[in-house]
DNA sequence: GCCCTATTTACAACTCTTAGACGAACTCTT
DNA sequence: AAGAGTTCGTCTAAGAGTTGTAAATAGGGC
């Protein structure tokens, strides 16, 4: 899976080049073989494939001080449109991207606890999708792609859903039923997975292949990625730091266990450490998480809101420590609603809480910051797979049309 | 690092290959392409490669039922020697190999504080080095390399012993100390990273490609191989598990920070375990780790004993689950002396706690299990990576040799 | 119009994997 | 004892990739 034949290397050329483009909008082949560590000539085979299938294009020329003008390549938005979908718990979220992963429309649909079954998800897919094609005067001939992300655990490679925690869907084969309602390829993963991919190609993976991707919801959860990819693990469970302990003998945690990170640093966690600080605070806005979050994240003054803060962060730095410790990352990315409103108000207690648990070396080594990607990362995240298996048909497959 | 040129392709093969003739100890080219995913005619060129450099022999001729005879390889014991140092914070262990892997001699010389210095430290090896060779009457040119492992955090590729916790070493070259008194090719790195290529290599790597390797001494860390490599992480650090915290807020630990695994599950948090259990238990022996942590997994009906395992297993338990959870292995193997001597008693209960704590998918997904290496893991793995940077010597630079 | 410089492209050399043909070695049958 | 049948191992040619070098290309300055 990782290296084996030559194209496997070519496959990964690939990636690594296009990853640098999308990373900086646009790239001559000079900045590509500066940031890839790849000869130049290697670099323009590479390029010329990616021109040939429309994924590049030559967008402008551009003066090189005297000598002939260097051609600058961007993604080539032209080509065609991905669609990414974020399913969570409560909502689908769709998003229409051209191939420069640029947002062209968006849609979000509400799920109930009625219509939570997965021919009723898939619908609510398909209806979305039309209904954004519709509205870009774009056909499904367009679409190259589509990238689902589904809440809880997944197998990819079969396309199952192979249990989502909020529902209660267990080994469903969810690819197929959306297969039967999209004609187009489509992509299963999950959030997890998505935002980690997303933060390689447009987040932290632009200055680094090495790196932890931390979200923070309603769930708790940290994508790993190694030498520019993502890492899934034996099961495609990797990740699933959200349930490593702790605080052993610690709050129960709905997985079952005790003492989980996602139970004191999840936005239910939280809340409840709010409600341990000050049983009648104002701020919990009578269970509304997204209130209760958004309160704690902003108001700065309140005593109750900075101790669950400065609590928060010690739980947290503890969780983000170990990873540290465990995997000696280059950048650890806290992402995901919660993270995102507690964030700027956390850091700083939790950069120091990190350091009083990780060891110097690991800790002098890496990075520790927001996510600062526009839009949903899941979605786009999602797209990218979509995009990434694009790729591998247009230019792994035609080796085998040539071999006639 | 991983894969970019074709050359790197044919050292991963031919380290799958060798893996696995050392794996069975002798292995037909047929049972070779069954378990390397590589056809026939590859795996004839890479055994001829590694006929040629003298590393495999065709030992003996197998009846095929009928057709020609397999040729049954097995690694070269006549080719040369390895060297495997085991440098810990109390002794000098050395082994000297054949090329088979097997111990032919073993010396091991106590250090005390006034001589863990490194041109001390140094001198050490290189004297038993000089005695081994004497007592099976071989030379300095039969040595095809050293593998050397020092405690702490070191960095390979510098040859420098970055943090030494027990002695006062910091940013030490030791590698050109090293080199000064001895003339081979000398390779450094530290026990975790050695015991695991020992582990891929010798131990549960013969059925799995990803694993963790648990070590439970004085202190505590997870090596971790994917895909059948090493991981190492950013700095050489990846897998000081030992310091991921467990109990929030708990047992000050020797890193400064609290609540480490390695504070209740090495051998002194163990002992401390035991005398929380019982101030006055007889098992303490006085404090001598090494008669305490035997006492306490040999002695079966003593309640104090059985009550700190219990505890030992849960700290033990959730550690493990933490790394289950987030790395998603195929194995965890236990090993080092603690964890050795208080396996057999402790494994049921901390198969237990594991389940506990991990997810259902990656739990099942996983072996748990004691490390079963004969004799040094550590000085084992010393050796191999001997090994590796010999066949990279001989096989990779010949390329550059034939281009005149 | 010529030179200079920087960028691209083209080409040849080298590697590696793989499929298939062929030869080698052994057993079994006739 | 001579084929016939099997199973292994080697060899060769084709397909795919990377890379260094040489040649072609395209402005800008004089």
């Amino acid at each position: 899976m990782l290296r084996r034949t030559t194209r496997d290397i070519r496959r990964a050329n690939r990636i690594d080049v296009l990853r640098r483009v999308y990373a900086v909008g646009q790239a001559s082949r000079q900045d590509i073989a500066g940031h890839c560590e790849l000869s130049f000539a290697t670099i323009a085979n590479v390029v010329n494939d990616l021109l040939g299938c429309g994924a590049l294009v030559e967008a402008e020329f551009q003066d090189s001080g005297g000598g002939r003008p260097r051609a600058v390549l961007t993604p080539n938005s032209e080509r065609g449109l991905l669609v990414g979908v974020d399913i969570a718990e409560t909502y689908v979220h769709v998003d229409l991207f051209d191939l420069a992963l640029r947002v062209k429309h968006t849609s979000e649909h509400p799920i109930g606890p009625e219509t939570n079954q997965p021919h009723d998800v898939a619908s609510h897919v398909a209806d979305a999708l039309d209904t954004l094609l519709a509205e870009c005067g774009a056909s499904r001939a367009d679409v190259l792609g589509v990238g689902v992300s589904v809440p809880g655990q997944v197998a990819p490679e079969k396309g199952v859903s192979v249990f989502a925690p909020g529902w209660d869907w267990h080994d469903v084969p969810f690819l197929s039923v959306l297969r039967e309602r999209i004609d187009l390829p489509v992509y299963l993963d999950n959030p997890l997975m998505a935002s980690t991919v997303a933060e390689l190609w447009l987040g932290a993976g632009r200055e680094v292949d090495n790196l932890v991707c931390i979200t923070v919801g309603t769930g708790v959860g940290a994508g790993i990625a190694i030498n520019g990819a993502l890492y899934r693990g034996t099961n495609n469970a990797a990740g699933e730091w959200g349930h490593s302990v702790v605080v052993f003998d610690g709050r129960d945690c709905r997985c079952g266990s005790r003492g989980c990170v996602e139970a004191y640093v999840g936005a239910p966690g939280v809340m409840r450490t709010l409600l341990e600080v000050d049983q009648a605070s104002p701020l919990y806005h009578g269970g509304d998480q997204t209130a209760c979050i958004d309160a704690l994240g902003t108001v700065h003054d309140d005593p109750a809101a900075r101790e669950t803060i400065r609590r928060t962060a010690g739980y947290l730095g503890a969780g983000v420590a170990n990873l540290i410790n465990i995997l000696n990352p280059e950048a650890v990315v806290v992402g995901s609603w919660a993270g995102l409103a507690l964030g700027p108000s956390l850091l700083p207690e939790l950069r120091e809480a990190v350091a009083a648990h990780a060891l110097a070396r690991s800790n002098s080594a890496v990075q520790l910051r927001l996510c600062d990607i526009p839009g949903n990362p899941v979605s786009l995240g999602a797209a990218i797979f979509a995009l990434e298996g694009f790729l591998d048909e247009a230019l792994t497959k035609p080796a085998s049309r040539t071999k006639r």
